[in-house]
DNA sequence: TCATACTTGACTATCTTAATCATGTTTGTA
DNA sequence: TACAAACATGATTAAGATAGTCAAGTATGA
């Protein structure tokens, strides 16, 4: 699982799009493109390709026209990072050939091993707690 | 942590030599290139590299001259897959410039924390209990 | 009608990875 | 001593991924 900088801006997004989706209660506001580079600092084409992937994935709807914009398609304690990285396209490394003998084959188990205790972590990650820890200042969650 | 091909024939190499190391007590026939190529079908050249790399790093002996080779430097049971990946050059995801929001600083300590859990696991893989598994025919240790 | 904002597809630059090549040095052995 | 086996080293290349850009088009509210 290799975290690129688009997976990174894809989660970013799709924060800022659940930070909102909360504030009117109405959902009638769709948040646009320019409102998320600017307080992100991504660069503004490259986002559209990002809310693209996303959308086609099924996490984001997008509105035409002015005032128009993305919100989130689902609740954002349905989201986990992991469901992210996947939309964007995290190509898993485990893509190997056939191993070609026993030790080939042990090695290859635990780098498949390997990758999947880092998708754990990932698959656990909602973006509500997210949120929700970010509002409560606790950065460092991990360093106990 | 990402494994490349670079560190699969690394590990390769370094497994084989492991195995190798066993057989004479008197530690005194060091292993050709050619014999580890032709085993698990890595291209010669690029092997050559890769030993090199591992030598700087400590983990490899080298024997100069017809008869010549190369020999672990250090007990089976001292060296884990991590430090392989390590020695070669896996640079870290996490190199990653100065957080600018909460929720930037947030999302990097969830990509530390995946890279974290995925070198947890490697860490945990010494090429001793990898070859001792090897032989006993056990592939597939994890899916439990 | 006009400005705002999303849509789409093509395109480019840079970096990394995988791999190769040529040349040189060391050492055992006949 | 001559020779062949085997490592040492540095340069180089080809392919693919990543990050990012550009241009032309479409929808919609005011």
């Amino acid at each position: 699982m290799v975290i690129s900088a688009r997976v990174h801006y894809a989660c970013l997004a799709m924060l800022e799009l659940a930070m909102r989706s909360g504030e009117a209660s109405d959902d009638s506001s769709p948040v646009a493109i320019r409102e998320i580079t600017d307080r992100h600092n991504i660069p503004g084409p490259f986002l559209v390709q990002i809310l693209r992937t996303l959308r086609t994935a099924g996490w984001v709807q997008s509105v035409r026209g002015s005032q128009g914009g993305y919100r989130l398609s689902v609740d954002p304690a349905k989201i986990t990072l992991l469901d992210i990285a996947e939309a964007i396209g995290c190509q898993e490394s485990s893509a190997r050939a056939t191993p070609s003998t026993p030790l080939d084959e042990m090695l290859g188990e635990h780098w498949d091993e390997a990758a999947a205790a880092s998708r754990r972590v990932l698959g656990e990650a909602r973006l509500s707690d997210i949120l929700e820890r970010c509002r409560h200042g606790d950065a460092s969650m991990f360093y106990i």
